[in-house]
DNA sequence: AATGGTACCGATACCGGTATCGATACCAAT
DNA sequence: ATTGGTATCGATACCGGTATCGGTACCATT
């Protein structure tokens, strides 16, 4: 079975050098036109494909670009990675992704797996790693840009949004939309560290206004629009007199607003429906519900970029977006610049 | 600045050679228990991670296995990295992803790319490539599984369930549910090839019930909810005595139960909706929809294992899953086996 | 004491590229 | 003819590991 060829074998066809086909080969200078032309006919000849382990190897670096997110089944991160790919855009870069699965064991050991092939930089989602993560993040070399989340203290670069100040604000609309009795339900929070940060803002926010959560139903389970519906159910059933319910994302409340369909009860009139991430499908729901909108597929452009653009050793910046309330019936309109607190 | 630690540097430190500190690092045989011991005490003083491009380089090969998917904005396919991961667990194999967005230039040169990084093994959506591509796979020396479809010519290996034949069987379940006037909506087909497979195997199965589509409305754009809920808007505003629409997959039919809903429709009474994968999302909507339930897990978690498997050069065999149709108001069933066609 | 076997270790040669720097050829200027 | 400069090329030395194979020690046999 014939073996992959090599630059060796290229150079040997072409009669030329190793080095001087290497140098055609990557447009390189101090190569005259006709060697050039010679080599690009063996190498198409042999059907070589340059070696990027060996490349690495040599050139001390790859292409490579680690990203770590905590899950696909959650559209929002799909939508972060299409935002990366255009972020490095013809910059050569390639990216790799890890799934954590929420889990920070599962974390560090892709990190350090990714570490080991020696990538051009790191995205890493949230800002919460274990200490010794941290450590790992630092030491590394590379540059890290850390996404989804501001309120915290970056090993590096971050580009994200300030999950309390969404969550207090989320609030704040409610309140002067009128929702006096609000409910919350959610997921996951102890390992979203983000939807649990949005939950303190928002209870901050409402202790602010001299009130409080009535009620509130939680699952360790990952969000989902099934345990939505069904959380809601329960809600609902002890505490029926709720006028609005703030859900950890739009998949649980996708799932609450179900429920209150096959319910019969009047949405947004009787009960309003928020949630969060803004995704495509809210904006076909036959209902309104609340969301708040993040611009994922930015958040994603802008830390390839900044990953791109990183020189070795280079410190990155803080890049905080903002995103936007919408409620229902209501054309969108920009986020007023709460208060932030963190 | 200090470099990254080397192996010699860990070597020198436990007082042994490169090549001792290699196979104790290892679990290689041939090393004294006190020189074991040495080098992983100084490994451990150095903070000294592998370096794996290195490690490629001289074994020729790695443990990474590509995976080629055209989207992840569908949940399916996140579903199936989750079941590919799972097929890889404890083999010491590392997934990489690659984003083709339904373009085969993209693919190709993703693939090319990915080859040049020596991976233990490919995963790839499909079996439509064009023939340049292939022959890029075939040559490749590396374990390839094509996923989702088996109706066509693997390359190598090929897991996933029969489009054509899915469609076919959904028709006749429409037919038997007592549907006669029936609609099609759908995107992307010229680039959704597994869509158009479907859509084929629903018209001869009409054909063959001696019946035919009343209508149908496609976009070229790819499928999501809100194209899902135009179309059928569109749809039903010319053909407003359908009783049923077929959809490219869930995504679009949901839309256009959405369109259904805010339009005061009977859903399923006066209008089935039918459509494609089975996603989570559906078994919680107020109302009943059919669909066909896909196996995306077991089908990534079976390439995956095939990959695993596969010594070198070893030709793998081309499984053939079941998926199952569901129509609203009826339990879960197996799908009957219905006659192949292709 | 000579022989053989086992356990452990290290020098050396790669893997397939690229950086570096010194050669060579050739033409223009002096 | 000599000098200097430019364009082109190739020999060599790595990059950081691992495979191979030939030592060396040391103990058990004969």
């Amino acid at each position: 079975m014939p073996r992959k060829p090599t630059l060796a074998q290229v150079a040997a066809l072409a009669g030329v050098s190793k080095m001087t086909a290497s140098r055609a080969l990557r447009d390189a200078g101090d190569v005259s036109a006709s060697a050039r032309d010679k080599v690009q006919a063996a190498a198409q000849t042999l059907g070589y494909v340059g070696d990027r382990v060996a490349t690495a190897l040599s050139a001390k670096t790859t292409n490579l670009i680690g990203v770590v997110v905590p899950s696909l089944s959650n559209i929002v991160f799909a939508q972060v990675l299409a935002g990366i790919s255009d972020g490095i855009a013809d910059s050569g870069l390639q990216p790799v992704f890890g799934i954590t699965g929420y889990d920070s064991d599962t974390e560090a050991a892709l990190l350090r797996d990714m570490l080991s092939w020696r990538p051009a930089g790191l995205i890493v989602t949230g800002l919460d790693q274990p200490d010794a993560t941290r450590a790992l993040l630092r030491q590394a070399g590379v540059p890290v840009v850390q996404i989804m989340d501001i309120d915290g203290d970056p090993v590096d670069g971050c580009v994200g949004i300030s999950h309390d100040a969404a969550g207090a604000d989320m609030a704040r609309a409610l309140l002067a939309a009128g929702r006096r009795r609000i409910g919350y339900v959610g997921a996951h929070l102890a390992h979203d560290t983000r939807a649990a940060k949005r939950l303190a803002g928002f209870r901050a926010a409402l202790a602010d206004a001299g009130t409080a959560l009535v009620a509130s139903r939680l699952t360790g389970a990952p969000s989902s629009v099934a345990s939505g519906r069904d959380l809601t159910a329960t809600l609902l059933s002890h505490h029926p007199d709720l006028d609005c319910i703030y859900y950890s994302n739009d998949d649980m409340a996708i799932g609450g607003l179900f429920h209150c369909q096959s319910a019969g009860l009047d949405v947004p009139g009787q009960l309003m429906i928020a949630g969060f991430n803004g995704l495509d499908l809210v904006e076909s729901l036959p209902v309104g519900i609340a969301t708040t909108v993040t611009p994922r597929h930015e958040i994603g452009r802008r830390a390839a970029q900044m990953i791109a653009a990183a020189a070795p050793a280079v410190s990155l910046a803080r890049v905080s977006l903002t995103p936007r309330i919408v409620l229902p019936g209501q054309t969108p309109r920009n986020r007023p610049l709460g208060g932030t607190r963190s």
